[in-house]
DNA sequence: TAGATTGTTAATCGATTAACAATC
DNA sequence: TAGATTGTTAATCGATTAACAATC
């Protein structure tokens, strides 16, 4: 039995790192592998071993064996576990469109907890159209179903000018974690939960990486 | 005349935050303002004004003013000069599907100067159309595209699967950044930049913070 | 002038890395 | 046994924040 971290702290950075580890554990299970090692998994993904260590160490109570490393399945579990991944979470997506319409498709998120109960548009060409099995309801509805399922997780996918808006209603009708793919700025309450996926900002950091890399070997 | 700040050597962390802020002063610009305050930018944006200040200074010449701020047009101009947004990169859009297509419909990117110039696939059902005016291309033509074009980002939205074959001819075809949309681990040389697009890693992160928030609610 | 704001220095905080004994 | 690997302690590095004089 694996036993649990669930009160402990740890840093964001780490929690970053945690599902890369778990993607990449999960493809050595697949390969057939029954164990793996710190030093192989940080040279692997590029990071430092102790790091890696001091991460495993931190969620997992199953230690690693010198020579042999750690067992795939537990580091597995307890990755799973610490990050809350094997309670599922319902959520509704609000904003059929083009990104909103593939994220429904995207079979990947149930490896993740995330159960896609419903989504909702203000565009009556889509409404009432299922997409991957997953009905596409008025907007209207979207507080009194929250509320009804007591879903916790919103995705929104509408656009730029809609996102507060849409925002603000999920939080009112009891969604406490918002996936925020609009282009967007939100302010909420404290008690609701926001991450940002904010492509322009990610495309800024690889601009800068790429005109600093270049910059570089011009000047070798 | 801005004076712009290119050898300085901002944090990974400065960096993640400045387009951030970027859309936040385009906003404000747009709103009519001229001026903004570190302060105000700061309990907007939830961070620390000292932090914003470092973070400003850093990356412009043009120094606020007590009472009023920092001018909203030179700081945009800073920024985006920093970041190199005002050199426009050509790309490549590698995968089709679903993402891939919603990818190449999306405006924004033209905002941060990247410029999609084709688009790859290798199913004959797409090879051939126009998406947004984008023509699609047998992915047979990748390489000599690449390099008559002298194209250096390449986005990567093919499965799973696909990926690090596609990351290994984008790179030998002379690509050398690639925006990773793919969910897997790439191994590339120290040349290529490469930026994971991870919506897994994303989500373990929001629901690792719901859960602690929830439990933290629970035992107050 | 009074008050808001900037910009810088010093202190704190947190995360990463180096060193190394313990273990299989 | 020899060697790979773990896990921990201490040192380093880097980022954030507190304090405050200078400025408009």
């Amino acid at each position: 039995m694996i036993e649990v971290k669930e009160d402990v702290v740890a840093s964001k950075a780490t929690i970053s790192r945690l599902p890369v580890y778990l993607r990449f554990l999960r493809d050595k299970l697949k390969a057939g592998d029954e164990n793996i090692s710190s030093t192989v998994l940080a040279d692997e993904l590029r990071l430092n071993a102790v790091q890696v260590r001091k991460d495993l160490s931190l969620v997992s109570s199953a230690s690693g064996r010198p020579k042999l490393g750690f067992n795939l399945r537990e580091l597995i579990e307890s990755i799973e576990s610490f990050l809350g991944l094997r309670n599922t979470h319902d959520a509704v997506l609000c904003g059929v469109g083009s990104l909103g319409s593939t994220l429904l498709k995207y079979e990947g998120f149930k490896n993740y907890g995330l159960n896609i109960v419903a989504a909702f548009d203000t565009d009556a060409g889509v409404v009432g159209k299922k997409i991957n099995g997953i009905s596409v309801l008025s907007y209207d509805a979207l507080p009194s179903t929250v509320r009804r399922l007591n879903v916790q997780v919103g995705i929104l996918t509408v656009p730029k000018a809609a996102a507060q808006n849409a925002a603000d209603t999920m939080a009112k009708s009891g969604i406490r974690a918002i996936w925020n793919f609009a282009p967007a700025h939100l302010s909420l309450p404290d008690n609701v939960v926001v991450k940002n996926e904010d492509l322009a900002a990610s495309l800024a950091v690889l601009s800068k990486r790429l005109e600093d890399n270049l910059r570089r070997e011009e000047n070798i």
